[in-house]
DNA sequence: TAGGTACCTATACTTTAGGGTATATCAGTG
DNA sequence: CACTGATATACCCTAAAGTATAGGTACCTA
């Protein structure tokens, strides 16, 4: 028997879920509404084997609450659970300590699955999230870019020179010097080694 | 009732998680020794809702043989299943489709955990994959370097150019281009862009 | 139609990168 | 002591990278 703490400020979700998870499986379920609570619940007698929080909720403040409430209650696995799936905060949690992370896009049976996986003594994480395309944000960064020179960049993120470059590209090995010259000033580029490491830096190709 | 193949060319894991599988849950299961056996049985009436396949396993051919099955039998939620836990071909095994990824060195819990997760239609990769430190394969590669070299190498990963290297070292610029020489040998680097890249890459910090 | 943008090429030039060879000091080691 | 490896410097040279300026095509839009 297995128990399970839900923190969640929509009673809608904490009732649902709680209500989903204590009637298919052997779970003991508490809900709470804040992290306040959260940290109430933990500090009484019961030992709970898993926390399920909320990302957006009273008291967490970003993830210093979640951190917070990790360190404070390290017997018990904590998840974060979050409405928008953001591999960024997600990483961060995970980094952190915490044992998985659950969308609220899962189904619900995807996520009894899971949280088998995190009482089993494993950690869950979305593969959706590790292949994640970068496009978003990159895009602010390359898109200022033309056809040419994201080639170009492409190419130079191999770490291959001018000449090569152009030969892939069938021009002239000066053309491409223009184009790696309007690129570094785009990308804020000391030289072509700079521009790389850029690139890369913010998930290019 | 889920129906599951196993294909695993070691009698004893395929007798031992077979009888395990269908003990525990609601699983029907086939256990065969080869990928053409696997392509016998999935040709047959049943409609298998996963195949658990090993890794090294006559007729695999590397992943090949894995990426033929999954083509030919969409239907069916393909799992690789390998004894040591290498990132390299599990990120290629779920690139080319797969549904999981399962290390042998799962506990059984954990396993079941991750078979309802496919079942869901979820994917299953095992986290630890995930943030694996390149430390180990890092250092073969980079503790070839002297210290000097190490230190140009460095500051080349912040895009600098020999002059500025030579400047913060205390040292001629000809003394650095030496460095940068000896380690583009060492790291097997085209240019330096290139050896920013490879360090990069393999988390060189 | 004029202006803007991306693209390609050319010439000319300076700076940086990279390779080769040689020399010298210093520390540790068989 | 002689050998080795790391460090440092020098000189020489070629190749690659980067800057500047200019001229041309094409396409799109106000």
């Amino acid at each position: 028997m297995a128990s399970i703490l839900i923190a969640d400020d929509h009673e809608l979700i904490r009732d649902t879920l709680g209500a989903y998870l204590s009637g298919l499986q052997d779970f003991s379920i508490s809900t709470v509404d804040s992290l306040e609570g959260a940290i109430i619940k933990l500090k009484s007698s019961t030992i709970f084997d898993l926390a399920i929080v909320d990302y957006r909720m009273p008291g967490m403040n970003g993830l210093d609450g979640f951190a917070l409430a990790m360190r404070r209650f390290p017997a018990t696995k904590f998840v974060l659970m979050s409405g928008m799936a953001s591999s960024d905060v997600a990483l961060k949690a995970m980094e952190l300590g915490a044992r998985g992370y659950f969308p609220k896009s899962l189904s619900a049976e995807t996520m009894i699955g899971a949280i088998r996986l995190v009482l089993s003594g494993d950690r869950y994480y979305p593969f959706q999230l590790i292949e994640e395309t970068p496009t978003d944000e990159a895009g602010n960064t390359f898109r200022n870019l033309s056809e040419r020179e994201t080639q170009t960049l492409r190419h130079l993120c191999q770490g291959k020179s001018n000449k090569e470059i152009a030969r892939e590209l069938n021009v002239q090995e000066v053309t491409i010097k223009l184009h790696v010259k309007n690129m570094l000033a785009k990308l804020n580029a000391k030289n072509r080694t700079h521009a790389a490491l850029i690139a890369r830096e913010d998930g290019f190709s």
